[in-house]
DNA sequence: ACCTGAACACCGTTCAAGT
DNA sequence: ACCTGAACACCGTTCAAGT
């Protein structure tokens, strides 16, 4: 990325920018790049330019999400018990990452391997903003040794990709993860037998 | 389907379902349709008959593998522990579907809805063939309460879906499913408080 | 530097025409 | 009844030509 848009490349990056967030919360993932081109009013080369990958639409697609839920965590670092606000905030991300559609496939393919390019992640930036939430649990014996802010949300991920064609996937996500959860997160270590 | 199939029809179906099991372990579960067509050497319309969407596709592609985990189920019933059978089991349909391509992906979309015409769905048949094996390990008190095949089904699928863009898929989707197991099945109820 | 428009190879769907 | 071949609308990629 130049230093210095030309004034109607950067108009282009924020109209394609607004146009994807519309389609791709209509269509999902796989929205057509060509349909989010046509709706913008620009070449199908120029989406092109802006976001080389489907993956790099994604993300930028994310961002606010992403900002949205870094700023959750850190309201939630200092307040309550320990255990609480972390599965709160995991509770957060399973709830948007069911709602809003695209999320939680930006998450899969950026968690995955970090960008060849090594552009901004997003899932790197979640993974930063919960790393404070997951050490205070950890502290208060809340959560099972070595498991990762990553696991956390990969698991949260993989569970909303499972339930995305059911018939109400946020209930049935919930409910999963909250089954699961409670291995990741025991109410008390004192009481489990190693 | 109709009674009686013409011979060359048979043919066909059994030439596709080959080439469409070579096709999807190379490429996945998007695989070309087009491709399969041009390989088997039948017309893309031939394809389309035998296998009316992706879905039944994916879902014919991963019989024999389902059919496998199936049979291991049945035989893991009656052996040892009732929570290690379960586990052997539910790790064994991890690692299936890491290998295996297309197999999460036509058990994610196999068990969001019944088939619109009912047809065979593979979910349906794995979660009937590990029913006795969490039956078993429900009444002995190794799983939460309320736990379904389905659930557990979905979980494991969750994590193969969200794991299989990663470095190195299998250890991943078996650390967080052994992670989440913790939780579905604790290892002593009586250890645990409500 | 950034854009557009067009050409390209590909895809899945549909249907008329064959046997 | 089952097939093929062709037509169709769509997609993402690439690049020459414009400003």
């Amino acid at each position: 990325m130049p230093e210095h848009q030309r004034a109607d490349a950067r108009r282009n990056y924020a109209r394609l920018l607004a146009v994807a967030e519309e389609e791709v919360a209509a269509h999902g993932a796989g929205a057509s790049l060509e349909q989010i081109a046509r709706t913008a009013g620009v070449g199908s080369a120029t989406v092109r330019r802006h976001f080389p990958t489907r993956r790099a639409l994604l993300t930028a697609v994310s961002g606010s999400r992403i900002e949205a839920l870094s700023a959750r965590a850190h309201e939630l670092t200092g307040s309550g018990d320990s255990r609480d606000a972390l599965l709160e905030w995991l509770g957060e991300v399973v709830t948007y990452c069911v709602t809003a559609r695209g999320l939680a496939a930006a998450l899969a393919l950026d968690g995955a391997e970090p960008d060849p390019v090594h552009e901004n992640s997003c899932s790197a930036a979640l993974e930063e903003a919960g790393e404070p939430l997951l050490r205070r649990a950890a502290a208060d014996g809340a959560v099972a040794d070595g498991v990762t802010v990553a696991d956390l949300i990969t698991l949260a991920v993989g569970i909303v990709l499972a339930t995305e064609h059911h018939p109400d996937p946020g209930a049935r996500a919930q409910r999963l993860f909250g089954l699961a959860v409670a291995g990741l997160s025991p109410r008390s270590l004192s009481t489990q037998d190693t």
